[in-house]
DNA sequence: TTGTAGGCGTTATCAT
DNA sequence: ATGATAACGCCTACAA
């Protein structure tokens, strides 16, 4: 058995409500009993219990981060930015990988509820109608990361995908490519899918060049999925002389398969990765990606809702991008 | 505000022991009554309070995972692995990013502590004394993963760090390689330090090969230390055939080291990673490495726990390793 | 089958 | 400067 509030009390003679006072740094005793008590604090090793704290505050001091894939760098680069912010304003967070998975998605929801969270992070997925209901109708502050949310108590925080991608593709045409392959994501996605084929499509009207349905592969943002979508738009497009992939890992996969083939990178084809996550450094060649404040945004996201969980109000925010230039891509002037 | 079971209790004209009673499945009670009150419930979209009721039941079903890097693929792997499991039996799990800081450690314990988490989880860095009287000091159910412990009370689950060290410097061995290079973890380290480079000395011996000091570097199993590591190798012995990292990441510095100087791999140099992280198997060449059963190992990590916290014992055990052979090893004969 | 009441560990309001 | 004491939301004997 834990020693608790009484135990201190009684064993050193005053109230438990003295001891509160004591050990939440409240005003209203004598040096003496501030002493006596203290000791005794000491010898019996006592710790508040958090639990009959929430209790009684209605606070968790915690907050729940829902994500798609635990596994990757983007996810483990973001958790980091949410734990350390986290951890400097005293809260403790909860991670639910949900898999994408909608049931597990609900599930958690519904945990997180239960457990009184006081905030909740959802990131790197489309917010189905079904969440943005779930999440609005639990009353809990949230904030949604790399994606958006309609719901206008549900602020986003991430870059302007579209933006970015034709910032990549513009990369890649003004060093003379004009016969560019995209890898998309998952082809519905309405966050990471359609809006950088848009991007795409507006870098490619820009330079006058034609868009082509042929070059475009879909891919899961997986590493197997960039070799698979990779090796479909090779077989189809053979001049094909560069690939923007929609991530990093899916940009490896092209690199695989460029490698078992024998095509150079950059030599024969260029590649620009998106996300720039620590294996954009780590590869060969080093692969030229936009860069996404990943960590960053995770804590940022954390910022906004402490606001929102403080009372206040949060905007959305759309995080600049860069294009973090390494040796994938080749100007061919 | 919340409704709470008292509303439900009113709202349905009974009391609160029998809106219990149905909430968790306890007989007592008829199914009208039944009916009515799962009405109530649904119209007000009660929920159980679970701070409330880890208060009577002196249980969080919560657990706390100290890491000491959150951003790798490896903490992301174990991470996957433990939510899974804590998922399956009902836990949550509270990430804790050490960051190797023995304060922040320390902080963290207290606080899982104060929480009242169930059972702690302590990840691949070496349990220092005051970690592990903290620990058994708590009263708290905990294991360690990927790491040692001395404490009777506190289980690890690992991979035998010495013979899979001798296991890889063998099948390198075995395909002719005489001078091989070694780029070892943190110096000191007892866990993935020292049994790694025994490992290698017995697997040396073992061929009458002699063990030269100067084969071995350090980094700190991150990218680049590899690469800082590999280049001071590499400076120091050139007539070396192949290095063995101490990790994956370590072993694509390696890599990099050697496409900058144009030294090809497995040509020139075989290189044999450990951990075979998701980046193995998506470098180029594919890395061939050590394999250790990351993900099962949160898995069974977390069984461990939750027997423990069942009451019952938990042994430690060593999990099983092997060489998963991809192609960055030539074979010399 | 159902209700009453005490207690889980704290905080906070009112007295004293 | 202190101490009762009533919540907080729920569970669980013990009664009825």
């Amino acid at each position: 058995m834990r020693p608790t509030i009484k135990d201190v009390a009684r064993l050193s003679g005053v109230s438990v409500a003295t001891v509160s006072r004591i050990v939440n740094g409240l005003p209203g005793y004598s040096p003496e009993t501030m002493k006596k008590v203290t000791a005794v604090i000491k010898e019996l090793g006592y710790t508040p219990n958090a639990v009959a704290r929430n209790l009684v505050s209605r606070k968790s001091n915690t907050i729940g981060v829902l994500l798609p894939q635990l596994s990757s760098y983007f996810a483990a680069r973001l958790l980091q930015g949410i734990e350390g912010e986290a951890r400097k304003r005293g809260y403790s967070v909860i991670v639910c990988n949900t898999d994408s998975n909608g049931v597990r998605t609900m599930e958690y929801l519904n945990l997180l509820r239960e457990k009184q969270v006081d905030g909740i992070l959802f990131a790197s997925e489309w917010l189905k109608e079904e969440y943005a209901d779930a999440l609005t109708s639990l009353g809990i502050p949230a904030a949604v990361i790399a994606t958006v949310s309609t719901a206008p108590k549900i602020p986003y925080i991430k870059v302007d995908d579209q933006a970015a991608s034709f910032s990549a593709v513009q990369y890649l045409i003004r060093r003379g490519h004009r016969k560019i392959g995209m890898i998309s994501g998952t082809k519905d996605d309405p966050i990471s899918g359609t809006p950088r084929i848009a991007g795409l499509k507006e870098a490619l009207s820009e330079a006058d060049l034609p868009f082509e349905e042929g070059l475009i592969e879909y891919g899961d943002f997986g590493y197997k999925s960039g070799y698979e979508a990779m090796k479909r738009l090779a077989e189809r497009n053979p001049s094909m002389t560069a690939v923007f992939s929609a991530s990093d890992e899916m940009a490896l996969g092209v690199f695989s398969y460029c490698y078992e083939k024998g095509i150079s990178v950059p030599g024969d084809l260029s590649v620009i990765g998106y996300d720039d996550t620590d294996i954009a450094m780590m590869s060969i060649p080093p692969l030229t990606a936009v860069h996404q404040p990943i960590q960053e945004m995770g804590k940022q996201a954390m910022k906004m809702v402490m606001e929102l969980i403080g009372g206040g109000q949060a905007e959305s925010v759309f995080m600049p991008y860069e294009i973090t230039e390494r040796d994938s891509v080749k100007n061919l002037h």
